[in-house]
RNA sequence: CGGGAUGUAGUACAGCGGUAGUAUACACGAUUCGGGUUCGUGAGACGGGAGUUCAAUUCUCCCCAUCCCGACCA
Protein backbone atom coordinates (compact mmCIF):
# COMPACT_ATOMS: atom_id res chain seq x y z
CA UNK A 1 0.00 0.00 0.00
CA UNK A 2 1.24 3.52 -0.85
CA UNK A 3 1.17 5.34 2.70
CA UNK A 4 -0.03 8.71 0.21
CA UNK A 5 -3.19 7.00 0.21
CA UNK A 6 -3.65 6.47 3.61
CA UNK A 7 -6.19 8.45 5.04
CA UNK A 8 -4.41 8.23 8.75
CA UNK A 9 -2.54 10.87 10.00
CA UNK A 10 0.39 10.27 12.51
CA UNK A 11 0.33 12.69 15.44
CA UNK A 12 3.40 13.86 17.31
CA UNK A 13 1.37 14.39 21.17
CA UNK A 14 -0.04 11.81 22.69
CA UNK A 15 -3.86 12.22 23.46
CA UNK A 16 -4.36 13.90 26.61
CA UNK A 17 -7.63 11.72 27.43
CA UNK A 18 -5.36 8.31 27.46
CA UNK A 19 -3.23 7.09 29.71
CA UNK A 20 -2.17 4.10 28.90
CA UNK A 21 0.25 3.35 26.95
CA UNK A 22 -1.20 0.90 23.83
CA UNK A 23 -4.02 3.71 23.78
CA UNK A 24 -1.07 6.56 23.30
CA UNK A 25 0.76 4.62 21.16
CA UNK A 26 -2.25 3.23 18.87
CA UNK A 27 -3.59 6.46 18.71
CA UNK A 28 -0.07 8.42 17.67
CA UNK A 29 0.48 6.41 14.78
CA UNK A 30 -2.81 5.65 13.61
CA UNK A 31 -4.20 2.19 14.57
CA UNK A 32 -7.16 2.99 16.37
CA UNK A 33 -10.08 5.92 16.78
CA UNK A 34 -11.88 6.52 20.01
CA UNK A 35 -15.66 6.90 19.75
CA UNK A 36 -16.69 6.17 23.98
CA UNK A 37 -14.63 5.35 26.67
CA UNK A 38 -14.09 1.92 26.02
CA UNK A 39 -14.72 1.49 22.73
CA UNK A 40 -12.79 2.27 19.50
CA UNK A 41 -12.82 1.78 15.80
CA UNK A 42 -9.97 0.25 14.01
CA UNK A 43 -8.09 2.59 10.87
CA UNK A 44 -6.88 0.22 8.50
CA UNK A 45 -3.44 -0.15 10.02
CA UNK A 46 -5.05 -1.10 12.87
CA UNK A 47 -8.17 -3.30 11.27
CA UNK A 48 -4.81 -5.08 9.59
CA UNK A 49 -3.44 -6.04 12.46
CA UNK A 50 -6.48 -7.62 14.20
CA UNK A 51 -6.88 -9.69 11.16
CA UNK A 52 -3.18 -10.67 11.25
CA UNK A 53 -4.22 -11.98 14.89
CA UNK A 54 -7.39 -13.78 13.74
CA UNK A 55 -5.07 -15.71 11.10
CA UNK A 56 -2.93 -17.41 13.94
CA UNK A 57 -5.80 -17.87 16.05
CA UNK A 58 -7.94 -19.50 13.36
CA UNK A 59 -5.06 -21.56 11.69
CA UNK A 60 -4.39 -23.18 15.08
CA UNK A 61 -8.20 -23.76 16.24
CA UNK A 62 -8.61 -25.26 12.74
CA UNK A 63 -5.47 -27.54 14.30
CA UNK A 64 -7.78 -28.90 16.69
CA UNK A 65 -10.53 -29.39 14.45
CA UNK A 66 -12.89 -26.20 14.73
CA UNK A 67 -14.94 -24.97 12.49
CA UNK A 68 -15.78 -21.16 12.06
CA UNK A 69 -18.77 -19.89 12.20
CA UNK A 70 -20.48 -16.34 13.37
CA UNK A 71 -23.45 -15.99 15.72
CA UNK A 72 -25.76 -13.15 16.43
CA UNK A 73 -25.06 -10.01 18.39
CA UNK A 74 -28.92 -9.69 19.21
CA UNK A 75 -29.75 -12.19 21.66
CA UNK A 76 -32.98 -14.41 23.26
CA UNK A 77 -34.01 -13.52 26.53
CA UNK A 78 -35.15 -17.16 27.03
CA UNK A 79 -32.32 -18.85 26.31
CA UNK A 80 -30.62 -16.56 29.28
CA UNK A 81 -33.64 -16.95 31.53
CA UNK A 82 -32.92 -21.36 31.45
CA UNK A 83 -29.99 -20.87 33.14
CA UNK A 84 -31.17 -17.76 35.42
CA UNK A 85 -28.83 -15.65 33.77
CA UNK A 86 -30.93 -12.86 32.23
CA UNK A 87 -31.33 -11.20 35.70
CA UNK A 88 -29.38 -8.23 36.05
CA UNK A 89 -28.77 -9.10 39.16
CA UNK A 90 -26.79 -12.46 38.32
CA UNK A 91 -24.98 -10.72 35.31
CA UNK A 92 -24.02 -6.75 35.60
CA UNK A 93 -23.09 -6.03 32.18
CA UNK A 94 -25.69 -6.99 30.66
CA UNK A 95 -26.85 -4.06 27.62
CA UNK A 96 -30.29 -4.52 26.98
CA UNK A 97 -33.00 -3.19 24.33
CA UNK A 98 -36.98 -3.79 23.13
CA UNK A 99 -38.26 -4.56 20.10
CA UNK A 100 -41.14 -2.49 18.88
CA UNK A 101 -43.32 -5.16 19.96
CA UNK A 102 -42.09 -4.69 23.50
CA UNK A 103 -40.16 -7.52 23.55
CA UNK A 104 -37.18 -7.65 25.80
CA UNK A 105 -33.88 -8.27 23.74
CA UNK A 106 -30.46 -8.47 25.15
CA UNK A 107 -26.80 -7.96 23.44
CA UNK A 108 -24.45 -10.29 23.27
CA UNK A 109 -21.65 -10.04 25.67
CA UNK A 110 -21.15 -14.26 26.00
CA UNK A 111 -22.23 -16.70 23.94
CA UNK A 112 -22.65 -20.00 26.10
CA UNK A 113 -26.00 -20.08 26.21
CA UNK A 114 -26.93 -19.36 22.34
CA UNK A 115 -24.86 -21.75 21.39
CA UNK A 116 -25.77 -24.80 22.88
CA UNK A 117 -29.33 -24.19 22.77
CA UNK A 118 -28.39 -23.66 19.06
CA UNK A 119 -26.81 -26.64 19.30
CA UNK A 120 -29.89 -29.04 20.18
CA UNK A 121 -31.19 -28.39 16.64
CA UNK A 122 -28.17 -30.04 15.10
CA UNK A 123 -26.98 -32.50 17.92
CA UNK A 124 -29.33 -35.43 18.61
CA UNK A 125 -27.00 -38.89 18.90
CA UNK A 126 -23.38 -39.26 20.49
CA UNK A 127 -22.86 -39.81 16.55
CA UNK A 128 -22.86 -36.16 15.93
CA UNK A 129 -20.59 -35.58 18.61
CA UNK A 130 -17.69 -33.88 19.53
CA UNK A 131 -17.97 -30.87 17.66
CA UNK A 132 -16.29 -27.78 18.43
CA UNK A 133 -17.26 -24.38 16.81
CA UNK A 134 -15.56 -21.02 16.96
CA UNK A 135 -16.17 -17.39 16.26
CA UNK A 136 -14.71 -13.72 16.08
CA UNK A 137 -17.43 -11.90 18.00
CA UNK A 138 -17.59 -8.58 18.92
CA UNK A 139 -18.83 -8.47 22.84
CA UNK A 140 -20.77 -5.97 23.98
CA UNK A 141 -20.30 -5.59 27.59
CA UNK A 142 -21.73 -2.47 29.92
CA UNK A 143 -18.82 -2.29 32.03
CA UNK A 144 -19.02 0.18 34.97
CA UNK A 145 -14.97 1.02 34.71
CA UNK A 146 -13.43 0.93 31.18
CA UNK A 147 -10.04 1.61 30.91
CA UNK A 148 -6.68 0.73 29.79
CA UNK A 149 -7.36 1.86 26.30
CA UNK A 150 -8.33 -1.51 24.22
CA UNK A 151 -7.53 -3.68 26.68
CA UNK A 152 -10.81 -3.42 29.11
CA UNK A 153 -13.74 -1.97 26.63
CA UNK A 154 -17.03 -1.88 26.57
CA UNK A 155 -17.10 -3.68 22.94
CA UNK A 156 -14.57 -5.94 22.09
CA UNK A 157 -13.65 -8.39 19.89
CA UNK A 158 -13.44 -11.89 20.98
CA UNK A 159 -12.45 -14.98 19.74
CA UNK A 160 -14.97 -18.06 21.08
CA UNK A 161 -14.50 -21.57 20.90
CA UNK A 162 -16.75 -24.26 21.79
CA UNK A 163 -16.40 -27.95 22.23
CA UNK A 164 -19.09 -30.51 22.71
CA UNK A 165 -18.51 -33.74 23.68
CA UNK A 166 -20.38 -36.95 24.60
CA UNK A 167 -18.13 -37.85 27.30
CA UNK A 168 -15.39 -36.16 30.34
CA UNK A 169 -12.91 -38.04 28.85
CA UNK A 170 -12.87 -36.26 25.69
CA UNK A 171 -13.64 -33.40 26.92
CA UNK A 172 -11.09 -33.36 29.01
CA UNK A 173 -8.40 -34.02 26.35
CA UNK A 174 -9.46 -31.43 24.27
CA UNK A 175 -9.14 -29.00 27.06
CA UNK A 176 -4.98 -30.33 27.05
CA UNK A 177 -5.43 -29.76 23.29
CA UNK A 178 -6.73 -26.26 23.43
CA UNK A 179 -3.95 -25.65 25.93
CA UNK A 180 -1.06 -26.18 23.61
CA UNK A 181 -3.01 -24.47 21.13
CA UNK A 182 -2.74 -21.48 22.85
CA UNK A 183 -0.09 -21.60 23.79
CA UNK A 184 1.09 -21.71 20.27
CA UNK A 185 -0.97 -18.50 19.38
CA UNK A 186 0.37 -16.46 22.09
CA UNK A 187 4.06 -17.62 20.99
CA UNK A 188 3.39 -16.85 16.88
CA UNK A 189 1.77 -13.19 18.28
CA UNK A 190 4.84 -12.44 20.20
CA UNK A 191 4.06 -13.19 23.33
CA UNK A 192 5.95 -16.61 24.00
CA UNK A 193 7.78 -15.06 26.76
CA UNK A 194 5.56 -13.87 28.74
CA UNK A 195 3.04 -15.22 28.94
CA UNK A 196 1.92 -17.91 31.37
CA UNK A 197 -0.84 -20.83 32.06
CA UNK A 198 -2.20 -19.47 35.24
CA UNK A 199 -4.63 -21.71 37.78
CA UNK A 200 -7.13 -19.59 38.78
CA UNK A 201 -10.73 -20.27 40.61
CA UNK A 202 -12.55 -22.47 39.19
CA UNK A 203 -16.17 -21.31 40.19
CA UNK A 204 -19.06 -23.85 40.46
CA UNK A 205 -19.35 -25.65 37.05
CA UNK A 206 -15.29 -26.69 37.32
CA UNK A 207 -13.41 -29.22 38.65
CA UNK A 208 -10.37 -27.36 41.33
CA UNK A 209 -9.26 -24.65 38.47
CA UNK A 210 -9.83 -22.86 36.03
CA UNK A 211 -6.94 -22.14 33.40
CA UNK A 212 -5.96 -18.55 32.13
CA UNK A 213 -3.66 -17.82 30.15
CA UNK A 214 -2.12 -14.44 31.87
CA UNK A 215 1.00 -12.23 29.69
CA UNK A 216 3.30 -10.54 32.23
CA UNK A 217 2.67 -6.42 32.01
CA UNK A 218 2.23 -3.29 34.42
CA UNK A 219 -0.78 -2.69 32.26
CA UNK A 220 -2.62 -6.06 33.40
CA UNK A 221 -5.03 -6.02 36.36
CA UNK A 222 -4.78 -9.49 37.78
CA UNK A 223 -1.98 -10.22 40.20
CA UNK A 224 -0.62 -13.73 39.82
CA UNK A 225 2.41 -15.97 40.99
CA UNK A 226 4.92 -17.13 38.70
CA UNK A 227 7.67 -19.97 38.79
CA UNK A 228 9.86 -18.92 36.31
CA UNK A 229 11.64 -22.10 36.08
CA UNK A 230 8.64 -24.35 36.00
CA UNK A 231 6.69 -21.76 33.96
CA UNK A 232 3.90 -21.86 35.60
CA UNK A 233 1.78 -19.41 37.48
CA UNK A 234 -0.77 -19.00 40.08
CA UNK A 235 -3.49 -16.58 40.43
CA UNK A 236 -3.73 -14.35 43.88
CA UNK A 237 -6.98 -15.85 44.14
CA UNK A 238 -5.71 -19.36 44.57
CA UNK A 239 -2.58 -18.82 45.76
CA UNK A 240 -2.30 -19.84 49.40
CA UNK A 241 -1.04 -22.59 51.64
CA UNK A 242 -3.26 -25.12 50.90
CA UNK A 243 -2.83 -25.05 46.56
CA UNK A 244 1.07 -24.66 47.48
CA UNK A 245 0.81 -27.78 50.18
CA UNK A 246 -1.02 -29.84 47.04
CA UNK A 247 1.68 -28.62 44.37
CA UNK A 248 4.27 -29.71 46.95
CA UNK A 249 6.14 -25.95 46.30
CA UNK A 250 6.75 -22.92 48.84
CA UNK A 251 5.82 -19.23 48.63
CA UNK A 252 9.15 -18.31 48.12
CA UNK A 253 9.16 -20.67 44.76
CA UNK A 254 6.94 -17.78 43.51
CA UNK A 255 7.70 -14.37 42.04
CA UNK A 256 4.29 -11.63 42.16
CA UNK A 257 3.65 -10.09 39.20
CA UNK A 258 0.77 -8.41 37.49
CA UNK A 259 -0.38 -9.71 34.36
CA UNK A 260 -3.37 -9.09 31.69
CA UNK A 261 -5.51 -11.80 30.87
CA UNK A 262 -5.07 -12.79 27.24
CA UNK A 263 -6.99 -15.87 27.09
CA UNK A 264 -9.37 -18.12 29.43
CA UNK A 265 -10.75 -21.66 29.33
CA UNK A 266 -13.67 -23.31 30.51
CA UNK A 267 -15.08 -26.90 31.41
CA UNK A 268 -18.73 -27.05 32.61
CA UNK A 269 -19.37 -30.14 32.32
CA UNK A 270 -22.74 -31.24 32.19
CA UNK A 271 -24.44 -28.63 34.25
CA UNK A 272 -24.99 -25.91 31.21
CA UNK A 273 -26.25 -28.61 28.91
CA UNK A 274 -28.48 -30.34 31.66
CA UNK A 275 -30.10 -26.55 32.41
CA UNK A 276 -30.34 -25.92 28.53
CA UNK A 277 -31.99 -29.43 27.58
CA UNK A 278 -28.73 -30.76 25.28
CA UNK A 279 -29.04 -34.00 25.56
CA UNK A 280 -27.93 -37.03 23.24
CA UNK A 281 -28.98 -40.66 23.20
CA UNK A 282 -25.36 -42.76 23.63
CA UNK A 283 -25.01 -45.87 21.57
CA UNK A 284 -27.36 -47.86 24.31
CA UNK A 285 -30.22 -45.76 23.43
CA UNK A 286 -30.08 -43.73 26.97
CA UNK A 287 -30.27 -40.06 27.11
CA UNK A 288 -27.31 -38.22 28.19
CA UNK A 289 -26.48 -34.81 28.81
CA UNK A 290 -23.75 -33.35 26.61
CA UNK A 291 -19.80 -32.14 28.00
CA UNK A 292 -19.39 -28.38 27.44
CA UNK A 293 -16.23 -26.57 27.40
CA UNK A 294 -15.17 -23.10 26.45
CA UNK A 295 -12.03 -21.24 25.18
CA UNK A 296 -11.87 -17.33 25.31
CA UNK A 297 -9.09 -15.01 23.56
CA UNK A 298 -9.71 -11.17 23.50
CA UNK A 299 -8.64 -10.33 20.23
CA UNK A 300 -8.36 -6.76 20.99
CA UNK A 301 -7.10 -6.89 24.24
CA UNK A 302 -4.01 -9.04 22.99
CA UNK A 303 -3.46 -6.88 20.73
CA UNK A 304 -3.47 -4.19 23.38
CA UNK A 305 -0.99 -6.19 25.39
CA UNK A 306 1.33 -6.76 22.74
CA UNK A 307 1.95 -3.16 22.63
CA UNK A 308 2.27 -2.79 26.03
CA UNK A 309 5.21 -5.66 25.76
CA UNK A 310 6.53 -4.90 22.08
CA UNK A 311 7.33 -0.97 22.48
CA UNK A 312 10.39 1.41 23.15
CA UNK A 313 10.40 5.54 23.84
CA UNK A 314 9.69 6.01 19.96
CA UNK A 315 6.85 3.57 19.15
CA UNK A 316 5.74 0.30 18.58
CA UNK A 317 7.85 -3.12 17.86
CA UNK A 318 5.30 -5.22 15.77
CA UNK A 319 6.50 -8.91 15.99
CA UNK A 320 6.47 -10.49 12.38
CA UNK A 321 3.71 -12.70 12.53
CA UNK A 322 0.95 -9.60 12.99
CA UNK A 323 2.44 -6.60 12.00
CA UNK A 324 0.46 -4.70 9.66
CA UNK A 325 2.87 -5.02 6.84
CA UNK A 326 5.88 -7.21 6.58
CA UNK A 327 8.35 -4.08 4.97
CA UNK A 328 8.34 -0.10 5.07
CA UNK A 329 9.59 0.72 2.24
CA UNK A 330 10.94 4.59 2.24
CA UNK A 331 11.81 7.12 -0.36
CA UNK A 332 13.78 9.95 0.12
CA UNK A 333 14.20 12.57 -2.06
CA UNK A 334 12.29 12.64 -5.56
CA UNK A 335 15.83 11.36 -7.65
CA UNK A 336 15.19 7.81 -6.71
CA UNK A 337 11.43 7.63 -6.88
CA UNK A 338 11.53 5.47 -10.12
CA UNK A 339 14.06 2.96 -8.55
CA UNK A 340 11.61 2.85 -5.43
CA UNK A 341 8.45 2.38 -7.37
CA UNK A 342 10.64 -0.77 -8.81
CA UNK A 343 11.59 -2.39 -5.53
CA UNK A 344 7.54 -1.39 -4.32
CA UNK A 345 6.44 -3.47 -7.49
CA UNK A 346 8.73 -6.57 -7.11
CA UNK A 347 8.10 -6.75 -3.75
CA UNK A 348 4.61 -6.76 -4.05
CA UNK A 349 4.80 -9.06 -6.79
CA UNK A 350 6.42 -11.47 -4.56
CA UNK A 351 3.72 -11.27 -2.34
CA UNK A 352 5.40 -9.39 0.25
CA UNK A 353 2.96 -6.85 2.34
CA UNK A 354 4.51 -3.30 1.67
CA UNK A 355 3.62 -0.48 3.64
CA UNK A 356 5.58 2.46 0.51
CA UNK A 357 6.30 5.48 2.23
CA UNK A 358 6.10 7.92 -1.29
CA UNK A 359 4.79 11.17 0.48
CA UNK A 360 6.85 14.17 -0.31
CA UNK A 361 7.93 14.24 3.21
CA UNK A 362 11.22 14.85 4.57
CA UNK A 363 13.44 12.23 5.99
CA UNK A 364 13.11 12.88 9.84
CA UNK A 365 9.40 12.69 9.03
CA UNK A 366 9.61 9.68 7.78
CA UNK A 367 11.92 7.77 9.96
CA UNK A 368 10.11 9.04 12.95
CA UNK A 369 6.70 7.99 11.51
CA UNK A 370 8.07 4.78 10.42
CA UNK A 371 9.65 3.93 14.39
CA UNK A 372 6.17 4.65 15.55
CA UNK A 373 4.36 2.36 13.02
CA UNK A 374 6.52 -0.09 14.33
CA UNK A 375 6.75 -2.39 10.96
CA UNK A 376 8.96 -5.48 11.57
CA UNK A 377 11.66 -4.21 8.42
CA UNK A 378 12.93 -1.06 6.84
CA UNK A 379 14.16 -0.65 3.77
CA UNK A 380 15.33 2.89 2.71
CA UNK A 381 16.39 4.23 -1.00
CA UNK A 382 17.27 7.54 -1.42
CA UNK A 383 20.19 9.20 -4.23
CA UNK A 384 22.98 7.48 -2.25
CA UNK A 385 21.62 3.98 -3.62
CA UNK A 386 21.23 4.88 -7.37
CA UNK A 387 24.63 3.25 -8.29
CA UNK A 388 24.89 0.53 -6.52
CA UNK A 389 21.15 -0.98 -6.42
CA UNK A 390 21.62 -1.90 -2.91
CA UNK A 391 19.07 -1.40 -0.55
CA UNK A 392 19.64 -0.07 2.89
CA UNK A 393 18.03 -2.68 5.66
CA UNK A 394 17.06 -1.91 9.14
CA UNK A 395 14.89 -4.22 11.47
CA UNK A 396 12.49 -1.90 14.21
CA UNK A 397 14.14 -2.34 17.41
CA UNK A 398 17.66 -3.00 16.15
CA UNK A 399 20.47 -0.19 15.58
CA UNK A 400 22.39 -2.31 12.57
CA UNK A 401 21.58 -1.51 8.70
CA UNK A 402 23.02 -3.87 6.53
CA UNK A 403 23.33 -3.75 2.65
CA UNK A 404 21.20 -5.80 0.56
CA UNK A 405 20.20 -6.95 -2.77
CA UNK A 406 16.59 -6.78 -3.83
CA UNK A 407 16.53 -10.38 -4.56
CA UNK A 408 18.86 -11.13 -1.01
CA UNK A 409 15.60 -9.04 0.82
CA UNK A 410 12.93 -11.25 -1.09
CA UNK A 411 15.03 -14.57 -0.11
CA UNK A 412 14.93 -13.17 3.72
CA UNK A 413 11.88 -12.28 3.70
CA UNK A 414 10.23 -15.36 1.94
CA UNK A 415 11.88 -17.83 4.88
C1' C B 1 -21.44 2.44 41.81
C1' G B 2 -18.17 5.52 45.74
C1' G B 3 -13.97 9.00 45.65
C1' G B 4 -10.64 12.38 42.91
C1' A B 5 -9.07 15.22 38.63
C1' U B 6 -9.83 17.52 33.94
C1' G B 7 -12.99 19.86 29.88
C1' U B 8 -10.20 26.39 25.46
C1' A B 9 -8.78 25.55 17.38
C1' G B 10 -8.05 18.81 14.20
C1' U B 11 -4.19 17.80 18.24
C1' A B 12 -1.30 19.41 22.68
C1' C B 13 -1.10 23.38 25.99
C1' A B 14 -1.36 28.80 27.99
C1' G B 15 -4.65 32.52 29.66
C1' C B 16 -7.99 36.18 31.87
C1' G B 17 -14.50 39.13 35.31
C1' G B 18 -14.13 43.34 29.71
C1' U B 19 -9.71 42.49 22.64
C1' A B 20 -8.71 34.52 23.74
C1' G B 21 -2.45 33.30 22.78
C1' U B 22 1.56 29.60 21.56
C1' A B 23 3.10 25.08 19.30
C1' U B 24 1.77 21.48 15.95
C1' A B 25 -1.53 19.87 12.15
C1' C B 26 -4.23 22.10 7.81
C1' A B 27 -4.42 25.61 2.98
C1' C B 28 -1.41 28.85 -0.22
C1' G B 29 3.64 30.83 -1.63
C1' A B 30 8.82 30.61 -1.17
C1' U B 31 13.07 27.79 0.89
C1' U B 32 15.15 23.16 2.12
C1' C B 33 15.73 17.89 1.13
C1' G B 34 19.19 11.02 4.89
C1' G B 35 16.38 11.72 11.70
C1' G B 36 10.10 15.74 12.73
C1' U B 37 14.11 22.49 7.60
C1' U B 38 13.26 27.84 7.60
C1' C B 39 10.21 32.13 6.46
C1' G B 40 5.67 34.55 5.07
C1' U B 41 0.27 34.56 4.46
C1' G B 42 -4.56 32.38 5.68
C1' A B 43 -8.46 29.71 7.97
C1' G B 44 -9.67 27.52 12.69
C1' A B 45 -11.70 27.08 19.64
C1' C B 46 -13.72 28.56 25.36
C1' G B 47 -18.61 20.84 26.45
C1' G B 48 -24.21 22.01 27.63
C1' G B 49 -27.79 24.54 30.81
C1' A B 50 -29.06 27.76 34.82
C1' G B 51 -27.45 31.51 38.27
C1' U B 52 -24.38 35.89 40.22
C1' U B 53 -22.74 40.45 37.57
C1' C B 54 -23.19 46.43 33.88
C1' A B 55 -20.29 42.39 31.70
C1' A B 56 -18.91 35.13 32.50
C1' U B 57 -14.40 31.30 28.64
C1' U B 58 -13.10 33.01 33.76
C1' C B 59 -17.12 32.85 39.79
C1' U B 60 -21.38 29.36 41.75
C1' C B 61 -24.71 25.20 40.93
C1' C B 62 -26.60 21.22 37.90
C1' C B 63 -25.89 18.08 33.70
C1' C B 64 -22.75 15.71 30.19
C1' A B 65 -18.00 13.84 28.75
C1' U B 66 -12.97 11.89 29.59
C1' C B 67 -9.10 9.94 32.70
C1' C B 68 -7.32 7.97 37.47
C1' C B 69 -8.04 5.24 42.41
C1' G B 70 -11.38 1.84 44.71
C1' A B 71 -15.37 -1.68 44.34
C1' C B 72 -16.75 -4.99 40.39
C1' C B 73 -14.99 -8.34 36.48
C1' A B 74 -16.03 -15.88 32.42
Amino acid sequence: MRQSQLFTKTRREAPADEVSKNAILLTRAGFIHKELAGVYSYLPLGWRVINKIKRVVSEEMEKLGSSEILMSTLQNKETWEKTDRWDDEKVDVWFKSKLVNGAEIGFGWSHEEPIAEMMKSHVASFRDLPVAVHQFQNKLRNEVRAKSGIMRGREFLMKDMYYFALTDELNTAFYNAVIDAYLKVFERVGLGETTYVTSASGGVFTDKFSHEFQTLTDAGEDVIYVNEIKRIALNEEVFNEKTLSEMGLKESDFVKKKAAEVGNIFNFGTKKSEELGLYVQDADGEKKPVHLSSYGIGISRLMGTIVEVCSDEKGIVWPKEIAPFQVHLILLGDKAQEFANEVYQVLTDHKIEVLYDDRDARAGEKFADADLIGIPTRVVIGEKNLDSKMLEVKERGSEDVRMLTLEHLIDELKR
